[in-house]
DNA sequence: CTTGCAACATACCGGTTGGTCGGTTATCAT
DNA sequence: ATGATAACCGACCAACCGGTATGTTGCAAG
């Protein structure tokens, strides 16, 4: 990797987790450039302006991250397990931090899909994929789950809770409400099956 | 009313509106002065700063009205009707602003908790008052319910989903994805029954 | 050897932010 | 009439923001 796209990443490393932290708004142009020990010139050359860089780093490093920890678990042989175990190994490794700063796609939901278009239409059409993702497992294995289901309405429901539930731990500032919250959606997810 | 309550009102009127908007953070003070046509003079004779007038918000605005809208779906004879009920009706209630805007509390929880502890206390107060709300419902109808039902994790549940579902809707700006989520969600109360 | 460009550094800019402070006005008790 | 106080005004401030313009450095091609 060359020098220069060495400091593209470690700007887009730094930027990611500023934003996870404080979300995009507050985060700080300045912050960044002294986390990375680099200029504003720097920053500029790299990156447009702000706002190219919060998608930048959406596209890059917040959708395949969130890819990455989805698939596995819905490309089990059965999909319904496969996510209950996710959830609850989550719940498991979660540190503090990770409870306090929150899911970092639903972060940006709540605070720029209607600040910002790009960003808006960006995380619409990852949730999109998402759900497409659920609806898939679920469809593989119909057979084994009851029948008058609505696929996409479940899979919203399953995204929607789980962001839910994220929501309420960061002001317990602790895993139990999220261990709670995980606790029922399992046993909904389970119950989808005859 | 006399007439420094009256601004005192319209301040707080002004800063819930702009907040439920913006967030806290992203809130103006001079917006704040601008649309009610008063001095920052005026604005600091109230309050002594913003971020006490965003607890005053919070505690004078957004707790009562948060307690006005749930207590009346909970205190039915059939609070599991009740809450479906709640839940539909807001589907159909709803306005754009309101589904790109979101619940109030939530949208403070998502911005607020991990960056000032005045305000995730009173948002940790808020959560826990609305869980013992349901849960005392659900117990005063527990005959009716399936027995292996662990109420408080029952109770944060929907209160996560009901959450997420604001969170999901905000990026498709449409009521559809709410509608959905909250459609499954009256499927798993009414599944709370024996 | 030098020309040129990629890859930065640095000083600076206009605008906005929350917050302060001295002054003004209206009301009311004495 | 006068002093006190509540209620408010508006000029001002330092800090910070994102963004720009200009300058510098090192390397690579000709």
């Amino acid at each position: 990797m060359s020098d220069a796209e060495q400091t593209r990443q470690k700007i887009l490393a730094v930027a990611a987790d500023e934003i996870h932290q404080h979300g995009f708004q507050a985060t700080s142009l300045s912050t960044i450039l002294n986390r990375c020990g680099i200029s504003k010139g720097a920053l500029y050359y790299h990156f447009t302006n702000k706002i190219e860089l919060g998608y930048a780093v959406f596209e890059e490093s917040f959708v395949p991250m969130f890819l990455d920890t989805w698939q596995p678990a819905l490309s089990q042989d059965d999909p319904i397990e496969g996510l209950c175990q996710f959830f609850t190994s989550m719940c498991n490794q979660m540190n503090c931090s990770e409870v306090v700063c929150g899911c970092p796609l639903n972060n940006l939901c709540e605070e720029m899909a209607n600040v910002d278009e790009g960003f808006r239409l960006r995380i619409l059409s990852m949730q999109e994929k998402l759900n497409v993702l659920i609806v898939t497992a679920l469809t593989r294995v119909k057979g084994d789950l009851r029948s008058e289901l609505k696929f996409t309405q479940v899979a919203y429901f399953i995204v929607a809770t789980f962001h839910g539930s994220t929501s309420l731990s960061k002001t317990a500032r602790n895993k139990e409400l999220f261990q709670q919250v995980i606790a029922e959606l399992c046993l909904y997810i389970r119950a989808l099956k005859k």
